[in-house]
DNA sequence: CTATTAGCTGACTGATGGTCACCTGCCAAG
DNA sequence: CTTGGCAGGTGACCATCAGTCAGCTAATAG
């Protein structure tokens, strides 16, 4: 099948898992529904045998896990950046705005932060899932000491509260505001417009509202 | 295999109906991931061959889609209750709790609601998908106009989007707070203690906090 | 009593995540 | 240079499950 060298150097293993997320990544992006994204196809994609991603990844839930996880990384390095290049004046909607803005532009990671609790978690061997939450919770640590300076009226550890109760909304508001093309079709109706789901938008006021009665509380 | 009567008038379909949704009920409060409960279970639990269920549902997500359905209406009636007794004096942080303490009585509720977008919505012909969104809304705006008043500060439609955002909330906050025990026991070491989060303190501070804003803002 | 039909059935299909007995390229020892 | 050992790689195979359908049967109409 694949016309490669086999992988003896860990730094060759390393490779491997690499490609297989690459497929991954890629499967993703043609916009299959995840459950559709078979690991034969991913596999395929990648140039091996199906048997061989099992030696690299126990399950397809943790290959996914890889690929959000890369995902996530990439963005909260984004999202200190722009936090630290607000303006002074208007720093709670910007950092709102932020929020939103650098999630729109990872549709694939908020696909898969649709699908963390339910879909990954639900297959994951223990320590697989606990590495992937104390990662999770050096991201939020780090990005509470970045971030939390240009907001005021936020103490220590307010953005990484925030960051977690954000990450709830997102998960459900990521799926809620892109239906399927069909369904999507069917809220065209104006009667029912209302119904529709604007993500930045509702993020937005989401997250500068609890911003505001952090502020007034 | 079954006992009963075959169905032939509308009244005993809808029996029938009704006997498969308390089959999935039990099915899932037992304690089963909703991927584990399979549609044999289901049927032999409600005295039928698999094929009789597809005679009356025509997916597993549309059976379930109708227990959420359910489990909803009866939600609402009870926080529309639960809202009318509210202390004027702390009516806000009241609703706050009231939301939190009424979802915590129907952990079914909670897992289902997880569960709607990602996986349930994934294969429901458009029609139902469109009809249950209809009800969502209809219950949505009923509950604005009766909880509405008890809520100074907030205008009409005010509680119909809150309570949107809200579910949005609750979709991603439920599995964040329950993770499968096994995580939840790794989890319990002091040093990951802040990753864990508890359903209520977290939903009543999040709504609370929305509704400070909404009358500071 | 019989013909008709609508309800019911469960063996079957297709798809997919995951396994495993069997190869085979690669390196190291001789 | 040859060769033995073995880790890397493979794809046929397995189990499982949602969903289908050809055939069966209870119940009613006539």
């Amino acid at each position: 099948m694949s016309e490669q060298r086999r992988a003896r150097a860990p730094e060759a293993k390393e490779d491997r898992r690499r490609q297989l997320c690459d497929a991954a990544r890629a499967a993703l992006d043609v916009g299959t529904p995840y459950a559709d994204v078979t690991m034969a196809e991913v596999s395929r994609r990648a140039g091996l045998a199906k048997g061989t991603s099992y030696l690299y990844f126990p399950s397809k839930e943790a290959l996914f896990l890889e690929v959000l996880t890369g995902d996530l990384s990439g963005w909260f390095d984004t999202l200190a950046a722009r936090a630290a290049a607000l303006p002074a004046g208007a720093a709670h909607l910007g950092f709102a705005e932020a929020l939103a803005d650098t999630l729109l532009e990872r549709p694939r990671m908020l696909r898969l932060l649709g699908l963390l609790h339910v879909v990954i978690e639900a297959n994951l061997d223990v320590e697989t899932a606990c590495a992937f939450k104390t990662r999770l919770g050096e991201h939020l640590l780090r990005a509470d000491a970045a971030i939390g300076p240009s907001l005021p009226g936020l103490g220590e550890g307010d953005v990484a509260r925030l960051l977690l109760r954000t990450h709830a909304l997102i998960v459900g508001l990521g799926p809620m505001s892109t239906p399927p093309p069909a369904v999507a079709a069917a809220l065209a109706d104006p009667a029912r417009a209302w119904l529709r789901v604007d993500f930045r938008t509702e993020l937005v006021e989401a997250v500068a509202g609890w911003l505001r009665g952090w502020r007034a509380g």
